[in-house]
DNA sequence: ATGGCGGGAGAATCCCGA
């Protein structure tokens, strides 16, 4: 079983480039972040046409979340139960046995920003959904934009701003993985300043300036079925690409 | 020191992302 994540910062721009992957790919389950649109918006027949069923929960203008593929999706849950939220973030469903948690974590803006505080309170929420979550679904993947790099190799050494590797974030994170969740990326050698996301400015991706911040989390009953994890720079190199790249993990399930 | 790119909404000297 093949899942990922991928942020398409618009899926009307970027839906062209979703169906190009999907072809060449064939994952089972493809979480997306900032579709940018309205669920009356959504090209459930583009997707339909390509062998994708979607999940999705979208608003206007920003965030937006879906999970596509091509077995059916089953026990869908939209936003965190019982934490009030305007904005789409999250949405979760079941394929094949396994539940997949598709995220886009908030941004945070600057540390200590009212923003970084709706940050942390949504990560504080996330995380005991996800121990509940994980006691009815025990095979479970958390996949998203988790806009958090973990360690410090996780960030350009050049990284100047505090937000994406703060203490509180990265605390919140290692909260997530106290529940038993292992960050597949880092379960196999991986090329040095590998990140997931390169700034539009600066020609940031030529020069490899960026951040791992796109994550699959995989729950203790799943990880010995992992058998890779990857990030596809691919995406990032065609005309008009969205900012991140994607995140692939290799599941024998 | 600043903004640098890109998407969206809608007409801004705009907002937001990471």
């Amino acid at each position: 079983m093949k899942i990922a994540t991928w942020n398409v910062n618009s899926l009307k721009v970027r839906l062209p480039h979703v169906l190009d992957w999907l072809a060449a790919n064939q994952p089972d389950a493809l979480c997306l972040q900032e579709l940018k649109l309205e669920d009356k918006g959504f090209p459930v027949a583009e997707l339909q046409a390509a062998g994708y069923n979607a999940v999705f929960n979208g608003q206007k203008t920003y965030n937006g979340v879906a999970i596509l593929s091509p077995h059916p999706l089953e026990d869908v849950v939209r936003d965190i139960p019982g934490f009030s939220d305007e904005q789409k973030r999250i949405i979760a469903a079941t394929v094949n046995g396994v539940r997949i948690v598709c995220g886009y974590f908030p941004n945070g803006q600057a540390v200590g920003s009212d923003k970084f505080e709706y940050k942390l309170r949504w990560l504080g929420a996330l995380t005991e959904w996800l121990r509940a979550e994980l006691t009815a679904h025990p095979r479970l993947v958390l996949g998203g934009d988790f806009n958090i790099a973990p360690e410090d190799r996780d960030a350009h050494p050049d990284w100047k701003d505090e937000i994406h590797v703060s203490a509180p974030e990265r605390a919140a994170f290692t909260a997530l993985t106290a529940l038993g969740l292992v960050d597949a990326f880092r379960l196999y050698d991986q090329p040095e300043r590998a990140f997931s996301w390169w700034d539009y400015r600066m020609g940031a991706f030529r020069r490899n300036f960026g951040l791992r911040i796109d994550h699959l989390l995989v729950s203790p009953a799943l990880q010995p079925a992992c058998r890779a994890c990857t990030v596809d720079k691919a995406p990032r190199k065609l005309e008009r690409p969205s900012d991140h790249a994607p995140v692939v993990l290799d599941l024998e399930v």
